[in-house]
DNA sequence: GCCGTTTTCGGCCCGACTGTTTTCAGTCG
């Protein structure tokens, strides 16, 4: 899809822009549009005119720049304004601390073009004289330097929720804290997190902050103010705390949660209803008089909006659906019944089953599916056909010691380079159902990984796809595949895709999820758990689906068994046929 | 550059903290 590479056209045009201190609201359009291309469930190349014109913050103008850049590959206003500014310069915008105003500064009075030039020019003192610049600025942009060489990029959402889990408590053990809740993109399970934002009342907010500058985590204090203060962890994650009144925690809960564009337009229909939202509150011009913000609902309701679920915040039609009725029912832990799949000691997990079962009806499961890894990943200790049957006669023992909980039989196998799976059909005639998945050769290019992975959906075999892009967030990208291929073929074969779990992999992401659900894709949520304690991931499952505006219908690990069964692809009917 | 139950022109979200300043611009979220 060409989505990414416009979006990337248009937020560089829009850098460029502000460098040359144009219009604000021109380059906030191309921003806004930027976003919106970037969170495209479709590609572009396949909208008409008049869907693209659809698009939010997308008019004639920018259409015509889309369809410059579908025919030519690239969009003439964009290498104009490269030619006038050296791509160095737009690295210097990236320096926290740093904005289009000094930048254009240093770049006009300085020639400074990037950010060893810039390095070397402070150490050499040449920044001396230049208006609005002096020590303590020279040393933030050093520091600011520093940062972005030690890489600044997103962090994995499994690495920093329990980072900020650990922060909050913390502050509520050691500072007068009242209520506290974190909030920013970790509340909306985004998977990949750039800071952490947390937001508590009290009634003694100085003792609060210091309380958090003090923290072990704290390895710098970038600011420190009554209501707001921000710090910066030793592995560079920035936790940003708020202080607000009791009666305005709703609203800097909604405020603070965001997305920005969410909010922005949120603020925008409060102009126009004669109403004033930020983080204090709603008000009502004339004579600002508070009418909500304790409760978050109120910013909600001032609009004569449903509640908005925070994991749908992104700006990416929630808004329009909420104003006519049609916001989905979304998926909730609670209406997950069973985990599909799950490895046992069999493979590499670490638990055998009786322990695994005891632990899922811990969790009030009604089944869950046993889904060891095949002989192919020797590594995983993977099954072949002997081991295989043996472990289905010891789940069919189980299953006759647990009345009111099922132990289904499957397995994950693995689909080798060229699309055939690991075991025969002969062996997997057996099973209730078959998760297939990619384990090696993730360096095939796109035209052949997509034919294996079709020709592995179009075996009669197989149930669910799981991890189906293999992505390893900020370990390893997501092989090439062409996603809208796999999910068509997905839907005809009737084969699930999974949504998996597991922090690091929440894949498919939630613009599949989405393309899925157009398509009519079934799906499944699992934690493709080792350990016992990794059945609490669903958690992570469940908020990616409901990004993907996911609803319990869509989901069949929301079904009770019976109903579950009749809806999984299996090629044991084939073999009983065949039997006859 | 987008957009319209005030508008096809003239608007476009709102506030905190810092640093360099005598009243505010720049940056950030």
């Amino acid at each position: 899809m060409k989505n990414q590479q416009i979006a990337n056209i248009f937020s560089e045009i829009a850098d460029l822009l502000e460098l040359k201190g144009e219009n604000v609201f021109r380059i906030r359009a191309y921003r806004r549009a930027a976003q919106n291309m970037d969170g495209l469930s479709k590609d572009v190349a396949a909208l008409s005119q008049e869907e693209l014109e659809a698009i939010p913050g997308i008019g004639k103008d920018l259409v015509a720049k889309i369809h410059e850049f579908l025919e030519t590959g690239t969009v003439s206003k964009h290498e104009a304004l490269k030619k006038e500014i050296p791509g160095g310069v737009l690295e210097l915008l990236h320096i926290p601390g740093l904005g289009p105003k000094k930048t254009k500064l240093l770049y006009d009075k300085l020639h400074v073009k990037g950010v060893d030039d810039l390095e070397a020019a402070i150490r050499q003192g040449k920044l001396a004289g230049l208006p609005g610049i002096q020590k303590k600025t020279e040393e933030n942009i050093l520091r600011g330097i520093e940062l972005i060489k030690r890489g600044s990029e997103r962090k994995p959402l499994g690495r920093v929720l329990p980072l900020a889990e650990d922060i909050v408590r913390r502050m509520k053990e050691g500072a007068p804290v009242d209520r506290i809740e974190i909030a920013g993109s970790i509340r909306r399970w985004k998977d990949t997190v750039k800071d952490i934002d947390i937001l508590t009342t009290s009634k003694q907010p100085e003792k609060v902050m210091d309380a958090f500058v003090g923290l072990p985590h704290a390895g710098r204090v970038l600011m420190q103010g009554p209501t707001k203060s921000s710090i910066v962890t030793d592995d560079g994650i920035q936790v940003d705390l708020r202080v607000v009144e009791e009666r305005s925690f709703g609203a800097a809960l909604a405020y603070f949660t965001g997305s920005k564009q969410h909010n922005i337009k949120l603020r925008e229909m409060a102009v126009r209803a004669g109403l004033k939202i930020n983080e204090y509150g709603v008000f009502k011009e004339p004579g600002d008089i508070q009418i909500g913000g304790k409760k978050e609902e109120d910013v909600y309701k001032a609009l004569d909006l449903p509640f908005i679920a925070p994991e749908l915040r992104e700006d990416m039609g929630e808004i329009d659906a909420a104003l006519e009725g049609r916001l989905p029912k979304l998926v909730t832990l609670e209406d997950i019944k069973g985990d599909l799949h799950v490895h046992t000691n069999w493979s590499d997990g670490s638990h055998d089953l009786e322990e695994i079962v005891a632990a899922a009806r811990q969790k009030d499961y009604r089944y869950i599916a046993i889904t060891d890894h095949t002989k192919g990943l020797g590594v995983a200790h993977g099954l072949d056909e002997k081991r295989l049957a043996d472990e289905i006669r010891l789940i069919d023992e189980t299953n006759k010691r647990h009345a009111g909980f099922k132990v289904l039989k499957g397995t994950e196998i693995d689909i080798r380079a060229d699309g055939r799976l690991d075991l025969s059909d002969e062996a997997l005639s057996g099973l209730d159902l078959v998760v297939a998945s990619i384990h090696s050769g993730f360096g095939q290019s796109k035209e052949q990984m997509t034919k294996r992975i079709l020709t592995a959906l179009r075996n009669t075999c197989v149930s669910v796809f799981a991890h189906p892009t293999g992505r390893l967030i900020g370990v390893r990208d997501a092989y090439a595949v062409d996603m809208e291929a796999v999910l068509r073929e997905a839907a005809r074969q009737g084969v699930v895709m999974e949504i998996n779990a597991q922090p690091l992999r929440l894949d498919l992401n939630d613009l599949h999820i989405k393309m899925a659900k157009q398509f009519g894709v079934q799906l499944v949520i699992s934690t493709d758990m080792h350990v016992t304690s990794q059945f609490d991931y669903m958690t992570y499952g469940v908020s990616l689906a409901r990004r993907g505006w996911v609803e319990k219908k869509d989901v069949l690990n929301a079904l009770e068994y019976e109903e579950l069964i009749p809806r999984l692809k299996t090629c044991r009917v084939v073999k009983l046929k065949r039997a006859k």
